[in-house]
DNA sequence: AGCACGCCGACT
DNA sequence: GTCGGCGTGCTC
């Protein structure tokens, strides 16, 4: 019987099959192969092996040839990329593009000659040619007919030098040609210039002269290997960092909550320093890139690291690869990107802020890393820590008692600020009492608004009229600055009208929520004289004056969060709490907590007075973090949301999936969400399992209606057998599945 | 993801 | 009359 080889691309596809090459063997798992793809070939990753019949080989197209000796992933990676991509029901090349970040993007050259006697008239034996010298149909001809023999090697990375070909010569004595002397006689003397701009600049001529030298055939470009790429440094932070003395006594898997994110760090330092001593590397995660300079430089003081991330160029990555396993152990910080890197042996994996949103991958394989890092840690049989702010019902599931380590919170004092009692807007009475006071005592404040731009929207006082998005069902949101009223989802925008286009008067005021521009201009009438800052995706003020301690106000989203800490808060206003309460998700109280326990890490050392304005003064949030035993009060609440989410049945105690249908037609995306509640009908679904559909809670975005269905199963197995039946739903419905969804009603792209 | 094929608007 | 927009479909 043949052997067929399942190989593995970098693209949103299942495994595809190829034969094994002529006369060779299978080859082990993960090693890489070349395969004829489309009309080139590409590099792929071995699988699975299988036995085929001699009838199904025929239309199997053959591999080319084996890439490397070893395996390039470890067997365990391989199986692992097969089962994420089951759980995540997304296409395991999807994982493999995401999880193995070098290696498959390769420039390839691809050679042909003919077999000895073949006496094919268009290709010579004994002689290697391009494959491309061949016009691709004769190429598959011949290939199946046995006739051509092919070899693939990676093309060394190169660069375009310009070189001299000869020397000065009297055709270029005269004075017209001065010069384009003076620049080939540089030339000359270095060797070689990476361009003609380079040595135009260096030799003080125009860049006419050189390239009439090329011309001339007095120099020309060459192809040359171009040395490896440098790997970032990463600098050693300045400022002093407080590492603990003795190592955690840390479980097979382990929870660090409290304290702030450097003292968690700090915290870990031990245990790193341990491993890495021990001859073992460390790996650290951090939910994105704005994390990473700062964990990779407060750990450089006292460890060696390296970092990885979506930054580094395709070919730092690849050299990174290449040197880690011939080093000594490092402490690797990185996104997910780092997670399959070449460590070996790995002594300890560290997910860091493992509650942070963004490792929900919203593109390619929807995964949520902490997750896969736990799964992961599971299969290599390592020691693995979270640490978070606020212990979560996820790490409940994963994490023992035992291995529950928890630093105390940082008390702030909280004063709540009840909304409905006061008349004054956005800006409650209390608050501008205490900004006055920052203002008089020149120090500085931080305000979290809910939202950019100046107000959720603009509307008519008089009869009602809200502007909206012509694409999506919602407010086009007012940016005053600029004069403009933008969607947050697709971005459309129009300039605000003058008079309200439904009744004609001219009423048009900012409605709903206030945002950074309406904070910011409010502050300022109150405080003329007070500097005051702006931070958010739309617009960025340097902070500069800020960090050095200068007194001013900075009115920011949670875009406040990747900065750095500020020297002298003596205030912190969150400044509508409601809008953090009121997502609806049932994981928005605790994410509202969350971001309530880690506002310390906005200010450097002493600890502010805390204002949070709310429509909702007694709700258990505010409750919580106004307790005299705030540690205390943050567990019980922590048990509460375990039991709701068990009541139920909410992850982590079922697996949950998001389906979603939609169409340019509202009908046929409900249509085919119905259609799909009645297969898993027949699948034997039962009635809790399956939600909905429901419409989208934006029914509309971006000319798209949606529907959605969920999915909930307590046992794995069911959860995915139930999910494997969601089905192509036909023309015009696009379908999109999203594992484990941390923002349950995010549209899916 | 790329890349080809295919059908409707603004131009040499 | 053509260039080019991106919708749809395919890759062993």
């Amino acid at each position: 019987m043949p052997t067929a080889i399942e190989v593995l691309f970098p693209l949103p596809l299942p495994p595809f099959r190829y034969l094994v090459p002529f006369g060779e063997r299978p080859g082990p798992l993960g090693g890489r192969v070349v395969v004829p793809w489309q009309s080139g070939v590409r590099i792929g990753l071995v699988v699975g092996v299988d036995e085929v019949s001699a009838g199904r080989s025929l239309e199997l197209r053959e591999a080319i040839g084996w890439l490397d000796q070893e395996p390039f992933l470890p067997e365990i990676h391989t199986a692992f990329l097969l089962e994420i991509a089951g759980y995540y029901a997304t296409p395991a090349g999807l994982v493999l593009a995401a999880m193995v970040p070098t290696g498959f993007k390769e420039k390839l050259v691809h050679e042909i000659q003919a077999v000895k006697r073949a006496a094919i008239d268009d290709l010579p034996e004994d002689l290697w040619v391009e494959a491309a010298r061949l016009p691709v149909e004769k190429l598959e001809l011949y290939r199946s007919q046995g006739l051509v023999l092919e070899r693939v090697r990676v093309q060394e990375r190169q660069r375009r030098v310009l070189r001299a070909v000869r020397p000065v010569d009297r055709n270029l004595a005269g004075r017209a040609q001065a010069n384009q002397r003076c620049a080939l006689e540089m030339l000359l003397t270095y060797e070689w210039f990476g361009s003609a701009a380079e040595l135009s600049r260096e030799a003080g001529v125009p860049e006419s002269s050189v390239r009439a030298l090329v011309r001339k055939g007095y120099a020309r470009y060459e192809e040359v290997p171009s040395p490896p790429p440098a790997l970032p440094q990463v600098l050693p932070s300045e400022e002093g960092f407080e590492a603990a003395k003795e190592p955690l006594d840390l479980s097979i898997r382990s929870s660090l909550t409290g304290g702030n994110r450097r003292e968690r760090l700090g915290a870990l330092v031990p245990n790193l320093v341990r491993e890495t001593e021990a001859g073992r590397g460390c790996l650290v995660l951090v939910p994105e890139h704005a994390l990473l300079e700062e964990t990779a430089s407060l750990l450089a003081a006292v460890l060696p690291v390296e970092v990885v991330s979506g930054e580094l160029s395709d070919d730092q990555r690849a050299r990174l690869w290449r040197e880690l396993p011939l080093g000594p152990p490092v402490v690797l910080v990185g996104t997910y990107l780092a997670l399959f890197a070449p460590q070996r042996p790995l002594g300890l994996l560290v997910v860091l802020e493992a509650g942070n949103a963004s490792y929900k991958l919203a593109s390619g394989p929807r995964m949520f890393v902490p997750t896969v890092a736990a799964r992961f840690a599971e299969r290599l049989d390592i020691p693995l820590v979270f640490t978070s702010a606020l212990f979560s019902p996820e790490m409940s599931q994963l994490v023992s008692l035992e291995g529950r380590k928890h630093l105390a919170y940082k008390r702030l004092r909280y004063h709540v600020s009840d909304m409905s009692s006061t008349r004054s807007w956005p800006l409650s009475t209390d608050l501008v009492k205490v900004l006055k006071q920052v203002g008089e005592r020149k120090r500085q404040a931080v305000m979290l608004t809910p939202r950019r731009g100046f107000s959720g929207g603009l509307g008519c006082r008089a009869c009602g009229w809200l502007g909206s998005c012509p694409n999506c069902d919602l407010p086009l949101r007012y940016h005053r600055r600029d004069a403009i009223l933008r969607c947050h989802q697709c971005g459309a925008s129009r300039r605000p009208p003058d008079e309200c286009p439904k009744c004609g008067q001219v009423t048009l005021v900012p409605f709903r929520g206030a945002g950074t521009e309406w904070f910011f201009s409010a502050v300022k009438k109150i405080l003329p004289d007070v500097p005051v800052f702006r931070l958010d995706r739309d617009h960025q003020d340097p902070l500069e004056e800020l960090h050095q301690g200068e007194p001013g106000i900075l009115v920011a989203t949670t875009a406040a969060f990747r900065r750095a800490p500020l020297p002298d808060v003596g205030l912190i206003v969150v400044c509508l709490l409601d809008t953090h309460l009121n997502v609806p998700d049932f994981r928005a109280e605790e994410e509202t907590l969350r971001l309530l326990l880690e506002l310390p890490e906005l200010v450097k050392d002493r600890l502010p007075l805390t204002l949070l304005q709310t429509f909702s003064p007694s709700h258990p949030v505010c409750e919580v973090v106004r307790a005299k035993d705030l540690d205390a009060a943050v567990d019980a609440f922590v048990e509460r949301m375990c039991a709701r989410r068990k009541a139920f049945g909410y992850p982590p105690f079922s697996h949950l999936a998001k389906v979603q249908f939609s169409a340019r037609v509202s009908a046929s995306a409900l249509q085919a969400a119905e259609r799909f509640v009645a297969s898993l009908e027949i699948r034997g679904a039962r009635a809790e399992e399956v939600i909905g559909p429901t419409p989208a809670p934006v029914g509309r975005i971006k000319g798209f209606y949606a529907q959605q269905v969920f999915l909930k199963a307590a046992e794995v197995e069911r959860f995915r057998w139930l999910l494997e039946g969601v089905k192509d739903a036909g023309s015009g419905v696009r379908v999109r599945i999203d594992v484990d969804p941390r923002e349950v009603n995010e549209f899916l792209d």
